[in-house]
RNA sequence: GCCCUCGUAGCUCAGUUAGGAUAGAGCACCGGUUUCCUAAACCGGGUGCCGCAAGUUCGAAUCUUGCCGGGGGCACCA
């Protein structure tokens, strides 16, 4: 694995220090504490920026006044700044750039490949789990997010000295499975299997669903198969076994092309085995504990929910009897299971009383599929783990009253697996918004349970569609695979008429269309649902992956027309000498970049990242086209500017793969 | 009903973490730039009660409260 060099600070923290230094000698220690050095906004027309309205108000003095007792009691000689100037209660640092653009290119120089990176994960190990589709189900542009992110996050922890674990944790096990069989074995097309796995599965679910409303003994055959997979029953092993190899090799062709891939791909059911003993330990521990189910009303919500607490204590003290009357309606088939459920639809069926814990992996042994045993042999019993009491409105179910186990809990048998394996400092779980609440329960339980990580939910809104979420069943879906071909052909396009060989064309229109798609994800705060639109996701120019494509291009361009692959060997280098406003510019942006990749890892939001890379190509554009760099005037600038060059080409390069996002040389 | 979340230009979005100076992009639309390193580019053109209202503050798109609107969630789905 990558060792990222611990930097002790790069040019603009030492800057920074500086003019904080500065305003700290003139107006005192206790200033200290109170001000911060800011980027100023461009119309102001200075680089560096300390608000000193917090400080005035502490001491109690005008702020005016004090930027201006700044301004002129500081001589800047010496210093990296050539002007120091009051306004509006603000002292403004204007960089003295003969000695900024060295410190800048110093570092640049020193750190090499290393450039952005930092020590700050150095001994610390993350769990991300990423991606994690549901097989038997093709690949939607719901599952786009989860998987970009995640991969995005990974790359740029690993960049920042952390050891990084990706586990894509697969729903492969469920109560739909026996549908599927069911369906399968009366309508199955094995010649339709073969030519599109994902999608003949899918379109066996959808049938299955159409069907069982008028012939309810579907749904009788359908338990009929689950009861068979978990028994171990050969002919259903062997189908969902077969369903499952065919879905997890389809999936592998679309993670090659968006360049994504995993440490581990351990799917739900490999943790089955496991499921009894954390059961039984919850309750051992008085954390769980048996309790019956409330009744529900119309709208399937638990009566008397939300009445004043401290009633009776935990609201687990329903009165018994009641079964939820609705599932039939809530029946989606969109919602096949796994992490990704909301995103192409939210309710999962509710008559899981069919489904069934044990399995091992792919075709091993099964067990009963009870966790524990109910001492009072009450089948309407479930076993919980109270939350009421931490201001959770739901308890946290971890076995049902039919015996069998839930999604939480093979979700805690993934977590004390991963910590037992890996002993992470941080779990990640990319996983959707509309979650929030199931994690907020499932981490309240761990830490009753003693599980001592820290688990971080990242999560992301929606991909809707303008007239609104997406829905296998109204056939308003889109396919990732259909999008990622759409976009590849039309970056195709483009290319046609350059002077490449096909293979070359076919090259970059492939990475051109991927970068489209992926960035178009990236670049927005993924705290926010995202409103599908084909031309923006495909989009080939303005704020766009291919326009960063074509910055680093440009870059390239230069670079291998100048016969210069060392920057560190130009011999008339000297950073003093770009004083133009497009040179300097573009310089501040490149020494922006270390602290964006913190800030992105701190907040898990690679948008900060691509947002960054879009102003800086976009500098970088304009100083393309007003600075002549192989016909530069003097041998010094063309060396300079080379230099200068190559640092861009080397940030959007660096950049765009934290995003997971390649770049061609040419296009 | 309760909880979470979002609301910024015609459309799609940055900016909210940490209050700070004149709120920025892209798309779309109109016009211009190619004897010169790739025009997937660049330049010019804005028409915003930053959802509404109050509060805190020297200062609010940013923090607090309420309301309105969209989305999501709310015990045996995942």
């Amino acid at each position: 694995m990558y060792n990222a060099p611990t930097m002790k600070g790069y040019a603009l923290e030492k800057i920074r220090d500086e003019a904080r230094g500065i305003v700290v000698a003139i107006l005192g220690q206790e200033a200290a504490e109170h001000i911060r050095v800011e980027l100023p906004p461009p119309g102001i027309g200075a680089d560096l920026a300390i608000p000193l309205f917090p400080l005035a108000k502490v001491l109690r003095r005008n702020p005016n006044e004090m930027a201006s007792e700044v301004a002129e009691k500081v001589d800047p000689s010496g210093s990296y700044f050539d002007q120091i100037s009051a306004a509006k209660g603000f002292v403004n640092f204007h960089f003295d750039w003969k000695q900024c653009n060295k410190l800048f290119f110093d570092d640049f120089l020193a750190a090499g490949d290393a450039y952005g990176s930092a020590g700050i994960g150095s001994g610390k190990t993350v769990v991300i789990d990423y991606s994690a589709p549901n097989i038997a189900k093709p690949f939607s542009v719901g599952h786009l997010r989860s998987t970009v992110i995640g991969q995005a996050l990974y790359n740029i922890l690993i960049f920042l000295g952390y050891t990084v674990i990706g586990d894509n944790h697969i729903g492969d096990w469920g109560t739909q499975f026996g549908k599927i069989l069911a369906a399968y074995d009366r309508w199955g097309d094995e010649k339709a299997l073969e030519e599109s796995p994902t999608r003949a599965l899918l379109d066996l679910y959808v049938r299955f669903h159409e069907d069982a409303a008028a012939d309810p003994s579907l749904e009788v055959a359908a338990r009929e198969w689950f009861a068979k997979l978990e028994a171990g029953d050969d002919k259903a092993t062997q189908l969902w076994s077969r369903f499952r190899e065919l879905s997890l090799r389809e999936f592998e062709r679309i993670y090659d092309l968006l360049g994504v891939s995993f440490d581990h791909t351990l799917g739900e059911s490999f943790y089955n085995e496991r499921l009894k003993d954390i059961v039984q330990q919850a309750l051992d521990s008085g954390v769980a504990q048996w309790s019956t189910v409330p009744d529900k009303d119309e709208e399937g919500r638990v009566a008397g929910k939300g009445r004043a607490s401290g009633e009776g204590g935990a609201d687990d003290d329903g009165s018994a009897g009641g079964k939820g009357g609705t599932s039939e309606e809530k029946a989606n088939v969109d919602a096949t299971g796994g992490r990704d459920s909301a995103n192409t639809g939210s309710r999962a069926e509710t008559d899981g009383r069919t489904e069934a814990g044990g399995r091992t992996e792919a075709g091993g042994r099964t067990n009963t599929g009870s966790c524990a045993e109910a001492e009072v042999g009450d089948d309407e019993k479930v076993i919980l783990i109270p939350l009421a009491k931490y201001d959770i409105s739901a308890p946290l179910i971890l076995q049902k009253s039919d015996g069998t186990s839930l999604y939480a809990t093979r979700e805690l048998a993934t977590l004390e697996h991963r910590v037992a394996e890996w002993k992470p400092h941080e779990v990640l779980y990319v996983v959707g918004a509309e979650q929030s609440l199931y994690f907020t329960q499932f981490f309240k339980a761990i830490e009753l349970l003693g599980i001592k990580v820290k688990c971080v939910h990242v999560p992301f809104g929606m991909i809707r569609l303008p007239e609104g979420r997406m829905s296998t069943r109204k056939g308003r879906v889109i396919f990732l695979e259909d999008l990622l071909s759409e976009a590849i052909e039309r970056a195709g396009e483009i290319v046609k008429d350059r002077d490449l060989s096909d293979e070359e064309k076919q090259e970059i229109a492939r990475l051109v269309g991927v970068a489209a798609v992926k960035y178009a994800d990236l670049s927005q705060d993924r705290t926010k649902d995202i409103v599908f639109d084909w031309k923006k996701m495909m989009a080939l120019e303005g704020n766009s992956g291919p326009y960063l494509q074509y910055a680093y291009t440009r870059a390239a361009s230069i670079m291998r027309k100048s016969g210069e692959d060392d920057i560190g060997d130009l011999e008339d280098l000297d950073p003093s000498a770009l004083t133009e406003d497009e040179e300097t510019a573009l310089l501040r942006e490149i020494a922006r970049f270390p602290e964006v990749i913190k800030q992105a890892a701190g907040d898990y939001k690679p948008n900060y990242i691509a947002n960054y890379l879009f102003s800086l190509s976009q500098v970088f554009n304009r100083f393309y086209v007003n600075c002549a760099v192989l016909k530069a005037e003097t041998p010094v600038l063309k060396d300079s500017r080379l230099a200068l060059v190559a640092m861009t080409a080397y940030v959007i390069r660096k950049g765009l793969s934290l995003l997971g996002i390649d770049c061609p040389e040419k296009m």
